[in-house]
DNA sequence: CTAGAACTTCAAGTCAACTTTAAGGCAAGA
DNA sequence: TCTTGCCTTAAAGTTGACTTGAAGTTCTAG
């Protein structure tokens, strides 16, 4: 019967131990048991964590994988869970996608287009054109374009670990 | 002589107040002329600021910016440096496209061919698939599958505000 | 027996780009 | 004078998913 420490576990999901005692404390593992004092596991807890990191993979965050795990009261089949949860994520993926196809638009464009000697000059022409900023145009006191400077696609690098 | 207050700057340029302090503080906007303490603007910041505002639509960080104002020693021309910067943002934003579209093959894979009842079943097969986690196949001690797990895609909510 | 490796907990640090809070300053209008 | 409203600073908070650090305990090899 293979008790396993946590550092043994890591090493064959390729996670840091830390990983795991966090995954614990937010309560995505059960309290492991112990043997004085130490986390002891079985291979149960290996596909619990063979599932979570499948799920990082294919882009869920901890509280989608919290779902996953507790919190579809009705569809009790895994299969349907990750259905559910994959439909969605899909949605998302391909609102990003016409982000990113939006950005890539406006780069090729700034390219093409852009011949400033200074960057001044370069913002002074932004700033006239009114793609940046809303500049009361009229539309009554609060309006404001709808989504003027939308495409922002934060964190491009972050999403790049 | 238009002095601008700052929440007078704001409100042209669509940001908060408290945004263009910070960038004040971190250097991206030059210290403000103060009237009794208060920040005291004219056009030339609007042009600046109207220039970050692009950058960030085009997926900038603002390090990204700051090279942008400050960077290039060489390239004197505003033209030349964006068109430096939106190459390199260009190739990200491809490898992200690149990384999006494994996400999604992965995402209809496992919605076709999941039909677990138990997330355990499940994460059994992802386990002992092998995809998920360096299992020291034998390759030597420390041999690590290349990029097993790579697509993540963190932050994919992030990116999108 | 004794190193030192591996484990424990709890708190704090990381990253980016800001925002929020607390505590206070200054000017104009009633 | 009092209130309203905008402004100031410095410091702390936000978000997610962890990692790192400090201080202490336990296991293991020699």
């Amino acid at each position: 019967m293979p008790a396993l420490t946590i550092s043994q576990v890591a090493r064959q999901v390729g996670l840091q131990a830390s990983a795991i005692r966090y995954y614990e404390q937010i309560g995505l593992l059960p309290p492991a048991d112990r043997v004085s004092g130490q986390r002891r596991y079985d291979m149960a807890v290996l596909y619990r964590l063979s599932v979570i990191q499948r799920a990082r993979q294919l882009g869920f965050t901890l509280e989608e994988v919290r779902q996953l795990f507790f919190g579809f009261r009705d569809a009790p089949r895994a299969s349907a869970r990750w259905q559910s949860l994959c439909r969605k994520k899909m949605g998302e993926l391909d609102a990003l996608l016409n982000d990113i196809k939006t950005v890539r638009r406006l780069l090729r464009r700034m390219m093409s287009r852009c011949h400033c000697d200074t960057l001044d000059q370069c913002g002074k022409g932004i700033f006239l054109s009114g793609k940046v900023g809303p500049k009361s145009s009229g539309k009554g006191k609060n309006w404001r374009k709808p989504d003027a400077n939308k495409p922002s696609i934060r964190a491009i690098a972050a999403s790049r670990r």
